[in-house]
DNA sequence: CGGGTCTTTGATTAGGTTCAATAAGAGTGG
DNA sequence: CCACTCTTATTGAACCTAATCAAAGACCCG
């Protein structure tokens, strides 16, 4: 029935005649129809590539209403996709058919990446509000990039931040509490919200708890009550989708309560210090490594 | 005390005495000195650049010894790490020196990705076995996938197929029992090893419980005793850091017993089969995308 | 207004952590 | 070569976090 929202990811270059005249027409309405390359990288917040203001280099936008699914599991990968404005998931579907949501992309992020390796998506991602995502054919993509070396590297770059990312998840999944996980899921949403303009300390939770425990490795219910004990003790007020952020500095500073599993025995102040003075920038170690 | 050890890692061009002289000669003996890329290709598992058998393309190895550090968190990155023999361990340092390992990089794995995009290791690398392992200088590199365009996609390739494995860690976590978890590990490195000519029946476990606990989330306790609970039921036999694979199709079946969240409620079923029919290649349900 | 989804909250259970003590190896040095 | 030490592994017992089961209320949309 939607099958009309659909774009056609194989026509790679737009109509000129469409580009060029009706430019402004269609430029604010309703979502953008094409995007530049600066454009893309100010969304994607790297670097930049200034040197190349070619106005040929047009990225297609397309629209998704809530619900809808960008790409499948096992779908034939070919393109990748930069949130212009909108929210969704992306997610993994194990053989009974539950959901494991990976992440949450929202205005700036890239995905479907995961399809360049095997040619087929291996998530699934669904918009969970209406959506304005841009289009970048990865063929097109790399194209560009062997002719300018900024946007190859920005390549290079924002995969590798997904992967630190990717590893933070597994960070936290392997070692804090339930109650860390929610803090760090409030705050680090907050701060998106707060990169995009808008509120930092009140914003509406654009997925369902089941969703969010799904993200986080714990239920819903763990969800809902962890956030009313939040709410109880004042660090937040909750109403249903909305939130509001009364204490940052608390939900932050939340560390795991009795949780996790290792602990250097006789190595642990040793290695703190090391890497306070890592974080810290002062000392650097790196000039005797490999002495075990 | 093994400073020595240190490669200087800025000499991209091999010393071409070295390489067209002692090529047979220092070739076989403790570890190749030099590999070009068709080995490079080989060793991950790509495609290969057939294209490509240019000779003056070497990429120096280098020995770390047990325990040494590769590179550590926050040391400027400049290049990537391809193992070429040995067993190492990546990991994360929380800010009570408490360690998160990310992964056991072995024979054809790639590492230090996660430093390209803020231009620092963002985790370090040990070694847990004397290694041999492939210098990549990242600039050299990306230099030479701009000539060879097999080489730059085999690059987008491995770092999406690293991803894509961080996914699947990701999704492990979340959702898997400790048992299913320990059960999964046997298995991939029964696997690896097999892929590496070594016996999938019989081997020895290169990390401790405490690494295997800090790598699935769980504590080294819980690893021990599900092993010897494995041990027990006659799945596998455990002595110390030796594991012999009794049932290999046992513990690959061992699902999660009674743990996870997530278990949608109507639109399980149907997922379920759309999932088993995208598995089996049979139907392929993505033209119908976009569907709510 | 009614069916369905989403959320909250309670009671109970259980899987996994924590604490603790012992044993087995590995490495060191006299 | 053996005593000594340090790391690693095993096992037990108690505790506790988070999952499970259950039920009721809130919200949304046609």
């Amino acid at each position: 029935m939607f099958s009309t929202q659909m774009p056609d990811t194989r026509s790679d270059s737009p109509p000129s005649a469409l580009h060029s005249s009706s430019q402004e027409a269609g430029w604010q309405r309703q979502g953008k129809l094409w995007s530049n390359l600066k454009e893309l990288c100010d969304l994607l917040r790297i670097p930049a590539a200034t040197s190349i203001t070619d106005e040929e280099f047009l990225f297609q936008h397309v629209q998704f209403k809530t619900g809808q699914r960008i790409h499948t599991i096992g779908q034939p990968f070919d393109t990748l996709y930069i949130v212009h404005s909108g929210f969704l998931k992306t997610v993994l579907i194990d053989e009974f058919g539950n959901e494991q949501v990976l992440s949450f992309p929202m205005k700036g992020d890239l995905f479907g990446v995961d399809g360049i390796h095997t040619k087929r998506y291996a998530s699934e991602a669904v918009a969970l509000s209406n959506c304005d995502l841009i289009l970048l054919p990865f063929k097109k993509f790399t194209a560009l990039g062997r002719a300018h070396i900024e946007l190859e590297h920005a390549m290079y770059s924002v995969m590798s931040r997904e992967l630190v990312r990717e590893q933070a998840m597994v960070s936290m999944l392997g070692a804090l509490s339930a109650e860390a996980r929610v803090a760090r899921f409030l705050v680090s949403l907050s701060e998106r919200f707060a990169e995009m303009g808008y509120s930092s300390k009140l914003f509406n939770l654009r997925m369902t708890r089941h969703e969010i425990g799904s993200y986080l490795g714990l239920t819903l219910e763990t969800v809902s009550r962890t956030l009313s004990a939040f709410n109880e003790i004042g660090l937040i007020s909750v109403d249903q989708r909305s939130i509001a952020i009364k204490d940052a500095d608390a939900l932050k500073t939340l560390r795991r309560l009795p949780p996790s599993s290792s602990r250097a025995k006789q190595g642990a102040a040793k290695k703190a210090k090391q890497a306070a003075a890592a974080a810290s920038e002062k000392t650097e170690p790196w000039d005797k490594l490999a002495t075990a």
